[in-house]
DNA sequence: CAATAAACCGATTGCCTATCGGTTTTTGTT
DNA sequence: AACAAAAACCGATAGGCAATCGGTTTATTG
């Protein structure tokens, strides 16, 4: 799945604002891009149709929100850009990070682990 | 860095057979597809524009090589690809690790440390 | 110095994002 | 119910890139 410029900033956006509607979204990046109310509509178009934003009927307007956190997005990016170099494809995010380690320094690896360490303690806070 | 189908095939051909002219990889590759001669010299050329193969004129034709191994590539498409969405700059891939980790349950975590074990162990040995 | 093989150039197709103008549909109001 | 305003929807265009080749130029080699 690619995504444009344009797509990246409003998915950045739909991280910080929970939800908006093509006209808030349009005020809040489109206006200074210079970018036309329908250009706005469109990319929000094309995010629900790739499945990352939800949108529902709110009064008239269709109000946009965020399908995807960022962490699971970017696990979907590794996964769809690796797949075909990786075997596993039950797993393409597991043996991306695999393939990937072998390019990182002893003191990255290090920070890596530190990072595991981290998600198992947040899942345990949140049990 | 866009890649396309033909583009990955090649590659993935060349982390097999050290190295090859245009010919050779037509005949492994392009007769099964249908290729013509000129399809697969202009995939080559992409290629090695990208500096993802490298090349030497042996005698009369290009001899083309990977420039990069597997490992790196993959390395290399996480980056480009999540450096949009994390912070870190010089880091995009660590950032990456971190933020798809947290899509991964505790099985995987384990997985990805003995990986990370595993990658240590490798170094000792080449030392 | 020919003959041949490979590189190089340019054109075309197909797919996708970005971009809007214009039309249709929906909604809230009188 | 009729209408005005707002939003959705449709269709068209432009631009970028991979894939695809035909044809021309250049280089190699006997």
């Amino acid at each position: 799945m690619q995504l444009g410029e344009l797509e990246k900033l409003v998915l950045q956006h739909f991280w910080n604002v929970k939800e908006a509607d093509a006209k808030q979204v349009h005020k809040a990046l489109g206006l200074a891009r210079g970018n036309s109310l329908n250009t706005i509509q469109s990319t929000l178009d094309r995010l629900f149709k790739k499945e990352l934003l939800k949108r529902t009927k709110q009064g008239h307007a269709y109000c946009y929100s965020a399908r995807v956190d960022r962490e699971g997005l970017i696990a979907q990016l590794i996964s769809n850009i690796t797949s075909d170099f990786v075997e596993d494809g039950e797993n393409s995010l597991i043996a991306a990070f695999s393939s990937a380690s072998a390019q990182l320094n002893d003191e990255q690896l290090d920070t890596l682990e530190k990072m595991i360490e981290k998600q198992r303690q947040l899942r345990k806070e949140h049990s």
